[in-house]
DNA sequence: CCGTTTGGTTTCACTATTTGAAACTTAGTC
DNA sequence: GACTAAGTTTCAAATAGTGAAACCAAACGG
């Protein structure tokens, strides 16, 4: 009956106080989570305590705040390891980035939302774990529309109802009916672009990963600024993303099934 | 009574199975956790049900396999930007590896475990066991033991009894005693060598990383093979290691209370 | 083809865990 | 030394979790 807050058991409350520990970007106290959650006192701190007690959380004694424990740090690791794609595209990503001299990006999709998984920083070489994990909107980013373009009608139903619609430029697609008017021609085109939808001077050509049965695994995008290149510019490097694009598929899908030797 | 697993309520159980699937390393069946846990079907059924609808799992409906979530690799990187020293120690790490033309590690202690936050690989990169996220024994690896010579008793012991002990190679130091012992002589000396301890062939020289108040933050190491340099080596690059340890601590104690302005 | 096995899902009476208002400690303030 | 704010503990009531067993479906084997 919950509005949308479908914390199911105690299992889901002890996961969103983690989450409200992590949003808090740093060391939060337990008022500030008293008055930010609405669990009430005793069941808060019942949670906090089994989470540290399990290492999820640490708990600096001097002034007592809780802190993102090292375990979570641990799962972090295998999760961004296991999470399918990013491994295998990492020397892909490496080559994208030497080839084009762009910044490259590898997202995949993630309730509604576009999540960062990798990068590759055209000024800064080595940066990985930093930027990757970040959410950003998919109804307005190059990634985001590349995904929505191929998913099948009833996650792209669940992935609508999820998007804001915010404007954060004039040129970003504020209606489900614009959107779903881009995804078409994203379909005819192959590609998505990102005409600074969603930061003003940004701009990206991305690339849906497709499974065999085309089902959406993530997309690729190279980006960059206007000040430095254009749009065309950028869509001349398609076929090669695609190229890349497709290896990447065809690596995932192998690597899943280890079985068949 | 659990004679170590001591799963407190459900949420523990909870991330116990996060945990098993992440060991796992890939995408597993239900039926392989199920043998591998000691939880009643049902009970363990209904666990990963909580993790999925959660999106800490994900259930591939295809071949049904469970694999670890993308809220996982969100909260990631959360924790890793948080995990206090990773973010700070940054820019110093890509100094050290200049300099010293080494693998540098960046440390944690984790329930006597040592876990590797950062890493930056030397020119030529030799693959060894560790990576950022990974965990390692603690009592034969060099930033391990400059960890735990600068341990309060109680910790040390709680770290103690974690410590297998296993023999990895004709140089590791696989007894209690043995170890308390080289612990004093890292103390006399303010950092710690690994002496091919843990891997044959390769040797470094680790600095623990103190607060102000003698607290043990982390450690760093600087890491080669005997094919390519010496202990002694090594152990020339020491004061630079200790500087740089000094400012990641003081700069991580500052971010600390950011509300002093 | 049909009986059997294997792998996954659901039921349901039983129980243990979780709940949260309120009482209780500290530790700071004025 | 009374007053507050922040954190910790209590305890009966209520809820959520448990797990043996039944069930279902798809794959297997004869």
């Amino acid at each position: 009956m919950g509005a949308e807050g479908h914390a199911d058991g105690t299992v889901g409350k002890a996961l969103d106080v983690l989450d409200m520990v992590a949003s808090h970007g740093g060391p939060v106290r337990f008022s500030d989570l008293l008055t930010e959650a609405d669990y009430p006192k005793a069941t808060l701190y019942r949670l906090l305590q089994t989470l540290t007690h399990q290492g999820m959380l640490t708990l600096d004694p001097d002034n007592g705040t809780y802190s993102l424990g090292m375990r979570l740090v641990r799962l972090a690791h295998a999760a961004w390891a296991q999470s399918s794609l990013a491994p295998i595209a990492r020397p892909y990503l490496d080559e994208l980035a030497r080839e084009t001299g762009h910044t490259i990006h590898l997202a995949q999709m993630d309730v509604g939302q576009v999540l960062y998984v990798d990068k590759r920083n055209a000024a800064k070489p080595v940066e990985m774990f930093a930027q990757a994990g970040k959410v950003g909107p998919a109804y307005c980013t190059g990634v985001g529309k590349a995904m929505l373009a191929y998913l099948p009608h009833e996650a792209l139903e669940a992935a609508l109802a999820r998007q804001s619609f915010h404007r954060f430029t004039p040129h970003t697609l504020a209606s489900r009916a614009a959107l779903l008017e881009e995804l078409e021609a994203i379909r005819q085109r192959g590609h998505a672009w990102d005409r600074e939808e969603h930061e003003a001077g940004i701009i990206c050509c991305a690339i849906p990963i497709l499974s065999r049965q085309g089902r959406v695994m993530g997309a690729l995008s190279v980006t960059s600024t206007t000040a430095r290149t254009t749009l065309e510019e950028l869509g001349a490097q398609a076929p090669m993303v695609k190229d890349i694009a497709a290896k990447i598929a065809a690596e995932a899908e192998s690597w899943r099934f280890p079985e068949q030797v």
